[in-house]
DNA sequence: TATGAATGAGAGTTCATTCAT
DNA sequence: CATGAATGAACTCTCATTCAT
């Protein structure tokens, strides 16, 4: 019983995932969620109570299992920060990758009319990675002013990168582009500079 | 004998990036935006074919006037690279602070229903700054081995970092933090460790 | 589990019958429709697809309607050719006279507007009279050089005389006065003078 | 000065006549009717007060011209009876040839929302064609019980036959048959019985 | 629990009509 | 007189939601 319910819900929110990458909200019909996940248009109700509902479950349970795959990346505690850092990221694309629609938090965020569950997921995300950083920091491997801002960075970051469909952009090579830039950044390196001042 | 009024045309545009950018596309309601825009509901119709026109000039026309801006920022050419990606994420910052809607190209693009002009018009904006780079690397000034993706990186790190409505980020740090993070990164620069140590 | 209700249909088609059949097609409003048929305004799409559709639906149902009853008169086939049409008159003038709506054909007909169902039917209610008539001819029972025509005049001659409302017309007399017309004409038969004259 | 006027007022009214006799009432619209007399929108409500109001002057005045023509058919008085009506049945099916929307008169009759003007002048066609069949009986020359109802089936028929594009009905032939059929009716003549009994 | 026929609030859109020019 | 930009009433149609089965 409880299985089958369970599985049910999980058909409905896959179908919803796979509508809601395609289309925005409005252009998602309940008729369409329903068919693709083979079950009557009442039974989407039995579940959730609302299309916004739906939508809200959705979220939630992608940002969540995203959160739960980010704080896996960093342990143990004692790796080296550039290496949860490239865990992190690594993580992030993979993610953005395979579920782009869990990956839109931005549009109920910025109109604003987030729920709290979604909001503090969010945070959670942004936190993991403000943390790897501070702790980076605290090592002395890394230097910021600003960790919660950079921590903000990357989600939008990858995100903007993987926007771009059917582009001939080199998705393997990303997850290492991103560590790099935000390891290294783009001004030429002091090391090359000396030898030229050699 | 009367002309269409270009500044009606303009109320409307702005009462539209008003609503927009409070709420998702299928609560905005033409009704308010012609309230908004002191008009009648059937003058957005002589302005624009229908809500999807009206949204999708929008769009075009915000990211058309931030090309524009972006393009002046850069010139003259033969500023440095340095200060020519602290101009563009300059007004990156200002940019998405001031019309934060304009910047949401990413939504439309995502889902894959963008028109013509506003997928060129986004790769337009992703062009400028890639040039900015490349041009920098040319000159030995930066060093970046896929430019196409880091100028995919920074509109979604703004946007990204400016999400985040009314949290006490300190905003005025943004531009300069962004402009640091992508010119050193996070690591420890091995050189001013060494001076120190020295 | 549900089924479509098809006395649900009908109740639609009811309601549509006798509001065409008071008002031209904009006047109509599927609001009215909808309450005449005690249904909700939503249920009408739920069996026909447009306003327009419905109008079709209606058309079409009512002309082959017409169509079959018209083929019920000319049986057997053994009946005398007079007796045929004299049938198919009666029943002309009793559908003009209790559906008048569903009479109108010829107005969508003229706008050319007409769908191919509704074009077919017209072509096979014309078809019923028109073989009566040829038949007619086969016996020597009667003589005309365009039956095509003259199966043509008969709908419209009805449907002329019973536009004119609430007018002191002999209701009663016109199917005979029609069925004499169009067998004798309104020439003074020369047989009978001469006979009368002898 | 009145003569422009009175040109321009035709222009609308030939615009009017060519796309009422394309489409129905609902799908005219009154942009359409401007753009194809080369006048502006607002022009049409100097000359007319209402889009019915148009509707009912073409209605009218097509109406009223053919009454004219009709009777000018009829004179002189002492033309036989026979020729009347073969000059009366011409004239019908030329009008309705050439100016179908004209002879529509039906759809404002049937739904009994015809203003009196068009009424009276509906009447007064019928009224010509009756008199020319009472007179015919008066003469001896016909007979008939119900010549009111005669009178309306001859518009009605001529009508029908015509409705039916661009068919290969034999378009010269009708006139001559309509005659024949409403002179000398469907049966076999007694004058060819005779030969058969002798 | 599961369903989908039924619903009606509410949206986008149209277009006859107005009126300032 | 002539115009067409502006208007908003009122339409058709959609679709999330309900509820009897």
């Amino acid at each position: 019983m409880q299985t089958l319910d369970q599985q049910k819900r999980k058909d409905i929110l896959g179908a919803a995932e796979r509508l809601f990458a395609t289309k925005p909200f409005h252009e998602v019909k309940l008729q369409d969620v329903a068919s693709d996940a083979r079950v009557g248009k009442g039974t989407i109700y039995v579940y959730f109570s609302s299309k916004e509902d739906l939508y809200r479950s959705l979220m939630c349970e992608g940002i969540g299992e995203l959160v739960d795959r980010l704080r896996q990346r960093i342990v143990p505690e004692d790796q080296s920060s550039m290496e949860s850092l490239r865990r992190i990221i690594a993580e992030l694309v993979t993610f953005a990758g395979s579920r782009p629609t869990l990956f839109q938090t931005a549009r109920a965020i910025v109109h604003g009319q987030y729920d709290q569950t979604l909001a503090k997921l969010h945070t959670q995300m942004i936190d993991v990675i403000e943390q790897v950083i501070r702790r980076g920091i605290g090592r002395g491997e890394l230097a910021d002013e600003h960790p919660e801002l950079t921590a903000r960075y990357l989600p939008g970051a990858v995100r903007s990168a993987l926007a771009q469909k059917s582009k001939n952009l080199d998705r393997a090579a990303l997850p290492e582009h991103v560590f790099n830039l935000f390891v290294r950044g783009l001004a030429v390196r002091e090391v090359k500079r000396r030898k030229i001042q050699e």
